[in-house]
DNA sequence: CTCTTGACTGAGG
DNA sequence: GCCTCAGCCAAGA
């Protein structure tokens, strides 16, 4: 494995892993705590490979709240985990998304 | 090796 | 609020 861009992905599964119960982030934010904001895409494959990790990818939303990931884990998996966090979910979307939010570049300084 | 796709984002119309 | 475009980069066909 090539340590360029394996490194990426584990940085990511440890930020995810960082998430409080009950919070929220989104890609964008979690690519620019790593590296450059353009990488979000990376980090929604990372996730895609993080599928049977112990990383909750549930927790990691795009820059609008809507849980986009949401067919990658089966139905409304994802909306069910998040609702029984205490975060409310509506229409795909979660609510009071800024009151959730938690950015690395801020929680993790 | 080339081309397309994608769990994204911000800017512009 | 919706659509399009450009930038980002890995994986699959």
């Amino acid at each position: 494995m090539n340590e360029s861009t394996t490194n990426f992905f584990q940085d990511v599964y440890e930020v995810v892993k960082l998430i409080p119960k009950g919070r929220v982030t989104s890609y964008g934010a979690i690519a620019g705590y790593l590296g450059s904001k353009g990488k979000s895409r990376m980090v929604g494959w990372a996730m895609h490979g993080a599928s049977g990790l112990d990383v909750p990818a549930h927790r990691v939303l795009n820059s609008k709240g809507e849980l986009t990931g949401k067919a990658h884990f089966g139905g409304d998996r994802m909306t069910r985990l998040l609702e029984s966090e205490g975060v409310q979910v509506k229409n795909d979307k979660v609510q009071h998304f800024k009151k959730h939010f938690w950015d690395p570049s801020v929680e993790l300084m």
